[in-house]
DNA sequence: GCCAACGTTGGC
DNA sequence: GCCAACGTTGGC
């Protein structure tokens, strides 16, 4: 069982989206090696799910990865943003899973907390630079990411 | 709103 | 294959 660091402005989607509809399909990754990452999850895998782009963002809470290699259906719907022309149905080009409510923390584990706790080599996400949406967090942080929720 | 970081695109 | 231009991410 790995565990894994997924990014979303709380704004489009929010860990009380997820809450309310109990599981999701996270479409819409489209940088490669966040797709990567993706393609590498499991099912049981579990996710910690980090609000970006908002004020203070954070960790807010716990995934469970429900289904693996899941094609992301928007990359061939012409209406959707995350459409991609290059895509077809014999070679999609998206992949993604699908990810259920774990638990919501009881507060958020800050940016800053997490930066006063960990190095950015401990945790990628603290680097500096980054825009990686979806991020591996080694089992041994991650227990003690869990130890401060 | 600013801007650093960085991925992607496209001309050559 | 190089690299300038451009667009996006995301913290501050």
């Amino acid at each position: 069982m790995a565990f894994w660091l997924m990014k979303s402005e709380p704004v489009t989607y929010g860990i009380h989206h997820l809450k309310a509809e109990g599981e999701t399909l996270w479409d819409g990754v489209r940088n490669y090696q966040a797709r990567n990452f993706l393609q590498t999850m499991a099912v049981g895998d579990q996710a910690f799910f980090y609000h970006s782009n908002c004020k203070p963002p954070g960790i807010v809470g716990l995934m469970t990865i429900t289904a693996e290699q899941v094609v992301d259906p928007t990359q061939f719907d012409p209406a959707s943003p995350y459409f991609d022309p290059k895509a077809t149905l014999e070679k999609p080009r998206w992949f993604t899973v699908k990810a259920s409510f774990t638990r919501e923390f009881a507060q958020m584990i800050t940016l800053s907390t997490l930066k006063a706790q960990f190095s950015p080599e401990e945790l990628g996400v603290l680097k500096k630079g980054n825009r990686l949406s979806v991020l591996p967090v080694s089992p041994a942080i991650a227990n003690r990411i869990l130890e401060l929720a």
